[in-house]
DNA sequence: CGCTTGCCTGGAGCGCACTCCAAGGCCATA
DNA sequence: TATGGCCTTGGAGTGCGCTCCAGGCAAGCG
């Protein structure tokens, strides 16, 4: 089974295999469940070639089709595309998320390794998180260097 | 000129054109300056590949050679090391430092412009950090998840 | 002397994550 | 009927950041 906003969205629905996002950033407009590719592209900011890429790799399940053959994403596709999202952040390999898609599919069986693969996941992020920060103080040492020598050498380069 | 050490290594040294990391995840063992290419790869982590494609992409200015033609590495070209790695980390493109690179090569009359890309760069990173830390909080709640329910059936999965 | 080790070069190749192409279906509006 | 817009597909192409290859040189050692 796939993640679902169920619980945000139906507080009423069945929360059995659920876990999902509550806030969102480009907001839902309708409360229609059907959306187009390129109303999704819209929400997502990928493009549909993308789109179509992610579900010929499995990082997608399944897509709902209108009656003519064209995908129709419903809410919990976008959800699950936040959470991709959200992973590709982090700098996880496509590869990675396939395997946890996979997982997803899989059923309750595998909540152990999926938790697994969060936490490994979590470590990394804690890791880049680190890194970045690490980066930041040099760039403000280097920004203040050149800020003071900037401001000593201002004449000469407005001149 | 190229960044250097010199604030760290030689108190006395001219300044001017300074601003260096003083800190060394993997401090140079002698207090020698000229280090073959294979110590570097020991030190930075990278490939002698890379390190030679650094230099003929002009990431990395001309290095010294010995006598024979090989690649002689000074400690300032190892603080330079040092910065790209950390660029590296923040997404940067490479085409991007070798930009900064040429800046760098430029001389004094480039500061200003040295500043703005690392202040530019610098943002990129706290946008970054953010995101990771969205990306975090996503996972915490995940991780709570399949914790609890993994725990509710711990036996089941046992068995 | 031969052999190994370490380094050199220009250029080709690779893996990843898209990104695009060509050809075509369906449907609405003019 | 035709024109345009939006969608479909399998497969080929692209850009980035390396990564490797073939062939060769110089030094050190038994």
């Amino acid at each position: 089974m796939m993640q679902t906003a169920a619980e945000t969205i139906a507080p009423n629905a069945t929360r059995t295999d659920t876990c999902s996002a509550p806030p969102r950033r480009h907001p839902r407009p309708e409360g229609q469940d059907h959306y187009t590719i390129s109303e999704v592209v819209a929400f997502s900011g990928l493009t549909a070639h993308t789109l179509r890429w992610y579900e010929r790799i499995g990082l997608m399940s399944h897509i709902d089709r209108s009656h003519t053959g064209q995908r129709r994403y419903s809410n919990r596709d976008l959800d699950w595309l936040d959470l991709v999202g959200k992973l590709r952040l982090t700098g996880m390999p496509v590869a990675d998320m396939v395997r946890y898609a996979e997982l997803v599919r899989e059923g309750e069986s595998t909540y152990l390794d999926r938790r697994e693969l969060l936490e490994s996941t979590r470590r990394d992020v804690l890791t880049r998180i680190g890194e970045l920060q690490d980066t930041l103080a040099v760039l403000d040492r280097k920004i203040s260097f050149y800020g003071d020598a900037g401001r000593a050498r201002e004449g000469e380069r407005t001149r």
